[in-house]
RNA sequence: GGCGCGGUAGCUCAGGUGGUUAGAGCGUUGGAUUCAUAACCCAAAGGUCGGGGGUUCAACUCCCCCCCGCGCUACCA
């Protein structure tokens, strides 16, 4: 059971966008938008709170991307954190400091972080022989060497992962390892890495998540961690040989950084620090405070990370989980020093017209892109997520959708409604708000109505129920439109004005009550629907009332809050969608580099030959393995293949293939597989047998 | 295969600790209306709650088995 505390103030972290390059929507649904919401409803209750995020800027993925992209590490970090903080601002993500890691008090604090647990005993030393590259005088991250994958014979497999077999490796693994760098072979080479025993929490961690946060925390996050805990936990590597990081603060660590995971987490208190530095030093480099912090000193920061009465809650993907409920929490209790997330309402996927949203395939909608065709539009893009965020499990984003939700809600029922008060108003009393009336049992039931949506909005928000806090606003537009098409008032212009005043008053109140409630979801339209109510701002404990706006209170001249989207807007926009995704397929996958030469004699080691599928079954607990049986010509032998998501039995049973007749027998799932099946790999993964034109005899040898 | 999360109206999704006729929005159909960006408002049609067992007076809600989707993980010599 969890114990409610006595909160204070609240810590909001987004999760720190990485930057190798532009992010999509996706990213938007986890972790942006509803910290966003979330941030900002704190704020119009006046709660003390601190919303930070930054760029993470290390880690092997960025040299690579300035290999890529032919510049500089330092380049590529400085392109892509301006292009995603100006495109998080202009959707109107409010942090109060968007930081970056590559920042000197980041780096500071790091190494704090990192000597603190170091000088605890709480990092444990191990030595092990690592790829180095003699010629470029490094040691090699995983990703820079190639080598034949052990698994699948794919000759550019990388260290860490073989992109064909999909299979995750160790370098060790690699047949005949290359480094990326020089070409050269390397060498193994002992190098001392400091490791967090993660397993020593494993307790802990039972009883801060499994126990106490059983009921409060989602249950794909509660399941995920309990997954990850009950398999057990390793000791976890916290540091790199790599030039791209941050130093290990020790002397005999010589070429050695920071692991990315280690320093990422930590940019959240860094940007927190930095955030209250340049408060005290009047200074706005990073920090962009989104309410006034009053007299602060640079220390304060520390209370948002040390005090017990200090609420901190992760906002991030579901791929961030495991970092967010299990590493960093280790990382925070271990320091001794630190406060543990009250909740990490981790959200899932967002798809996109059917098919997981990927940059590199080019099945993405960019921030920036999205930004530049729909020009102050954000709050249409803010909506449509927020009606569809992947609460409890993946969902989708189509255009269609994006245009109903635009036409049908955002213009039909909030803009709509806004427009009918106001335009009334001004046609009927010149654009004073009119004193009620008598009122009528409809007129006190829409007002005590009217009163119960704040708190209901409210208790969505604090639930994390933010899809379904944004239906509860738009109900609130619902009821003035059904208010109005009760009422009347036009028809009762030509009668009775007093009651035309106080039904537009009521009216108004409500747009009043929408200006303010729809500021956490809708910021800019918000505060376009102040400016033309003329209303300052107001508090969340304000909202709920019927008397917002006072009599004879002067409005300004109305305007459309939404437009509509055409069709062609929406045509276009999937067109681009599916052009871009074509375009990516064609430019993006480089031909494999080349192989190193070999002699003729290598090639006649190999015996290749034809062979017949005689006979075909699914490997018993396994995804991927077929056991065939095939005529060799020479016998009858049996090899698994990897291939089973691309062939089922029936398919394959009668074809003629290539195989590898010479290779040593290998076990695999308990069975000896001899040879090995050649295929062939389509740019999209996908596997292809190798045929002969015509059928030959089997036993026919290739050369 | 193991583990986790899902599988509810045409579509996108809600449905603490089992209990009257299973909900919302959109879409569809019909009605009403004209202040409003032909928008709003009312109403109806539409679901064997993935399939099969079981527990119970009673299950969408608990248990078991199976099928499908997603994620992590193991096996593609």
């Amino acid at each position: 059971m969890s114990i409610e505390k006595n909160v204070k103030r609240y810590t909001i972290t987004s999760a720190l966008p990485y930057a190798n390059g532009p992010k999509h929507i996706g990213h938007l649904a986890g972790a942006y938008i509803p910290a966003d919401v979330y941030a900002r409803y704190l704020r119009l209750k006046g709660e003390d709170v601190v919303f930070v995020c930054g760029s993470d800027e290390h880690g092997t993925a960025i040299p690579n991307q300035a290999m890529k992209e032919g510049t500089t590490s330092q380049a590529i970090i400085d392109k892509y954190h301006v292009l995603i903080r100006d495109c998080l601002y202009n959707l109107g993500i409010s942090f109060d400091i968007y930081h970056r890691t590559s920042e000197p008090i980041h780096h500071q604090t790091s190494q704090e972080f990192f000597l603190n647990l170091y000088h605890k005993g709480l990092m444990t030393e191990e030595t092990s022989d690592q790829y180095f590259d003699e010629e470029a005088k490094t040691f090699l991250a995983d990703r820079y060497i190639i080598g034949t994958c052990p698994k699948c014979g794919n000759p550019n497999a990388y260290g860490d992962q073989c992109e064909k077999c999909g299979s995750s490796l160790s370098p060790r693994e690699l047949i005949n390892p290359r480094s990326t760098l020089s070409g050269k072979p390397p060498v193994l080479k002992p190098t001392k890495h400091w490791y967090l025993p993660l397993q020593d929490y494993e307790k802990w961690l039972g009883e801060w998540i499994l126990d106490s946060h059983k009921n409060d925390w989602k249950t794909n996050v509660y399941g995920q961690c309990k997954s990850w805990i009950d398999a057990g936990l390793q000791p976890r590597a916290m540091t790199r040989d790599l030039d791209w990081g941050i130093k290990v603060p020790l002397p005999d660590a010589e070429g050695k950084v920071l692991y990315v995971w280690f320093d990422a987490p930590i940019g959240y208190i860094s940007a927190t620090r930095a955030l209250f530095q340049e408060l005290s030093d009047h200074k706005k480099t990073f920090s962009t405070p989104q309410r006034n912090f009053g007299a602060v000193k640079a220390e304060d920061w520390k209370k948002y990370w040390s005090d017990s009465e200090t609420k901190l809650v992760h906002f991030v993907g579901k791929d961030n989980i495991v970092f967010h409920c299990i590493i960093f929490p280790i990382m925070l209790h271990a320091s001794g020093e630190f406060i543990v997330p009250e909740n990490v309402p981790a959200n899932e996927f967002m798809n996109l017209e059917g098919d997981k949203m990927s940059t590199s395939r080019g099945w993405s909608i960019e921030m920036h892109e999205y930004l530049e065709d729909f020009p102050n539009k954000p709050d249409v893009l803010r909506y449509t997520m927020l009606t569809n965020l992947p609460e409890t499990k993946d969902s989708e984003f189509t255009w269609k959708d994006f245009q109903a939700k635009n036409n049908n809600e955002l213009v039909a029922i909030f803009g709509n409604f806004v427009n009918r008060a106001l335009v009334l108003t001004q046609k009927y009393f010149d654009n004073q708000v009119p004193a009620r009336d008598a009122l009528t049992s409809l007129d006190e039931k829409v007002i005590a109505d009217l009163k119960e949506f704040p708190s209901r909005i409210a208790a969505s928000i604090e639930a994390y129920r933010f899809r379904e806090a944004t239906a509860h606003l738009m109900d609130l537009a619902r009821l003035g439109n059904k208010y109005l098409a009760e009422t009347e008032p036009w028809k009762l212009a030509k009668t009775d004005m007093n009651r035309v005043a106080t039904i537009l008053n009521i009216a108004i109140q409500i747009s009043g009550n929408l200006a303010v409630l729809a500021e956490p979801f809708l910021p800019y339209t918000a505060q376009k629907l102040r400016d033309m109510l003329n209303l300052s701002r107001l508090t969340w404990q304000q909202t709920g009332s019927a008397d917002l706006l006072s009599n004879g209170h002067s409005l300004n001249e109305p305007s459309l809050l939404y437009e509509k989207i055409e069709d062609g807007v929406i045509e276009t926009q999937i067109k681009k969608l599916n052009d871009k995704k074509n375009q990516m397929e064609l430019a993006s996958q480089p031909a494999t580099p080349l192989k190193p030469e070999i002699v003729f004699d290598d090639f006649s080691k190999i015996d290749i030959r034809i062979g017949t599928v005689i006979a075909a079954e699914k490997m018993p607990k396994s995804d991927k393995l077929l056991k065939l049986t095939v005529d060799s010509g020479l016998d009858k032998r049996t090899i698994l293949s990897g291939i089973a998501k691309h062939y089922s039995p029936e398919d394959i049973l009668g074809k003629q293939v290539t195989f590898i007749a010479n290779l040593a027998p290998r076990k695999m799932m308990g069975m000896e597989s001899q040879g090995m099946i050649l295929m062939a790999e389509d740019k999209d993964g996908k596997l292809r047998l190798l045929q002969p034109n015509e059928t030959v005899a089997p036993g026919s040898t290739v050369s």
